[in-house]
DNA sequence: CGCCTATGCCTAGACCGTCGATGTATAGTC
DNA sequence: GACTATACATCGACGGTCTAGGCATAGGCG
């Protein structure tokens, strides 16, 4: 989801719910710690939002992330080639 | 993979490797694990092979099994067309 | 103003599946 | 006799998921 440009926590849940048209959902318990585990292997970074209001902490990826998640797009592709392909 | 007909466990493996191109390998200690799961689950149903020599557990789906297989097919169809569009 | 809902962050802990390691035994090959 | 492939099985560390819970702000409504 960051891909499409950074945002924060919440938002990148719902970004995934509206782009896969309600199909997918990621509940916070997840999405939080996923988050956070993304952040210490290097492939995203995070701000406080600094505007006042909600606090908010914005994603962005970083070059490793970009790359990582390059190579995740093409171990999708090859992996569910792979299960089509058994499922005949 | 027992959609294809019965067989041993062993077995199944080697049709999920080579019928993915060798893209997909489950480990015997994954293997065997979810082929009594599914046996308790009552998806799937088991018989030690009559036949001298090697001994052999041999598995065949169930009623239940195949209608699960179904609705499982169902599901990987809508997941993994979810994650495509939202791959881009 | 009080209430409710949506937003926004977060963690704890139960739960469950995966997989490397390990053990056992037989068949076939060199 | 040694080695590899076949064939079954379990154990336990590990790691991700998700329910449940907590906290706080913003906006709408009566």
């Amino acid at each position: 989801m960051l891909a499409d440009g950074p945002g924060h926590g919440y938002e990148l849940g719902q970004r995934l719910t509206r782009g896969s048209g309600g199909e997918l959902d990621v509940p916070e318990g997840s999405l939080y710690p996923a988050l956070h585990r993304l952040e210490r292997g290097g492939f995203v970074a995070s701000a406080w939002s600094s505007g006042a209001g909600r606090r908010r902490r914005i994603y962005r990826m970083t070059s490793a992330g970009r790359r990582a998640a390059q190579a995740s797009r093409r171990e999708w592709r090859v992996f569910s080639a792979a299960v089509d392909r058994v499922l005949g």
